[in-house]
DNA sequence: TACTTTGGACTGACCGGTCAGTCCAAAGAG
DNA sequence: CTCTTTGGACTGACCGGTCAGTCCAAAGTA
């Protein structure tokens, strides 16, 4: 049974079976270096299968990218609200937050890693892409301090886009070293590293318990 | 005299000049979508030439990575030896480490990107020297901390090896959205804020104030 | 002085291979 | 019948690497 109605329900699966597929190869190779019979025979179909799909390599990726960040920004506001509606304060929503990118990273390494990467790159076809998704996934962290700035719980001298994008460097950083480096550790052992550092255990003024 | 039988001073300059076109070619495009025809035009060679000063195409890009990061390294090293000269705190000794490390990415922005952009992945052909490279980079760091750590000045608590990526990160990251979405900002300015965050007065207890 | 030789630096046309994208006849599947 | 997939042949552009040959300043020679 199970009837689909809807037009396309196999199509669907074979789309995500090519993202599946791109997002490693990608990871690993680059873009450039990844030939697209390499997708195909990897996510099990022909060549042409991509290209009915698709209408062209570069399009796949971009789609890719916003795929991915789709999925990390909903995480990341999952989170935050979690802790807000719970009664906690702002930098417990970091925290949070904290936890939900690991768990993210986590997950899905390579998506990760093939963002940073090309984040900073310009000249690319899919620049504009980039952007606007960049910008929404920045978004969600500067949201949240600037909400503690405004109620006070935080300074006013912090300056909210260079510190969301520090944030979401430490994290990111500390997160692919995990991956990379030492894979045997927790989430819990690297959130608790990065946890500390946020509380200002690390440089703060000494006492730290 | 100058030396007329040695391999010559016109090598180095040209070899100098390779490294130049190709450092920023990489950065914007990525390593293989890099033309050699193109690095040997902006430096204003035939394309031979690169075959002439390098065996190959990986090799003139892991000669830059290995002269980058020893740049880098030599700086890092240098701010944190002279505020430990000067009876300096390690704390502060970070925090001019973050400052010596925001000047170079200033200096060297492109050279900054493609290392990024390489970093994380794997099945590269000079992943090796990229390892080597990184871990070079990461001791400078690792070993303040530890020191501080020694002497009692920073918690017995953290975490050297993902403290040091995560303040590593927080940089580089930190840094490049500077320099890609508010360059007119001033490197003053930037340090200020990635040292609240060291110094724990974002998240840290409260009332900092 | 006038010549020849040497050899390092550089050149650019060329070759062989690779790859994105096209096309299509035929086969499942709903 | 329509939508989707297959699989493979084909094209045209592009690119890493090669190589025979040019250029020239310094050294040798007489």
């Amino acid at each position: 049974m199970t009837s689909a109605r809807t037009p396309s329900r196999s199509r669907g699966a074979t789309r995500d079976k090519l993202f599946q597929a791109a997002v490693t190869l990608i990871a690993e190779q680059g873009f450039s270096s990844t030939t697209v019979e390499e997708i195909a025979e990897r996510a099990g179909v022909a060549k042409g299968t991509v290209y009915y799909n698709f209408t062209s390599k570069t399009e796949l990726f971009e789609e890719l990218l916003r795929h991915g960040v789709e999925l990390l920004t909903a995480d990341l506001r999952d989170a935050a609200g979690q802790v807000a509606g719970g009664g906690g304060t702002r930098v417990d929503a970091l925290d949070a937050m904290i936890r939900a990118g690991l768990r993210f990273i986590d997950h899905y390494p390579a998506f990760t890693q093939l963002y940073v990467a090309e984040l900073w790159r310009t000249n690319r076809a899919w620049n504009d892409t980039l952007m606007v998704v960049r910008k929404q996934a920045v978004a969600v962290v500067e949201d949240v301090l600037r909400a503690g700035v405004a109620e006070g719980e935080l300074s006013e001298d912090i300056d909210i886009q260079l510190t969301a994008a520090a944030l979401v460097g430490m994290v990111l950083v500390a997160a692919l070293d995990w991956k990379a480096f030492q894979p045997e550790r927790s989430l819990e052992d690297v959130h608790g590293a990065l946890s500390l550092l946020l509380q200002g255990r690390v440089g703060g003024r000494g006492r730290s318990r």
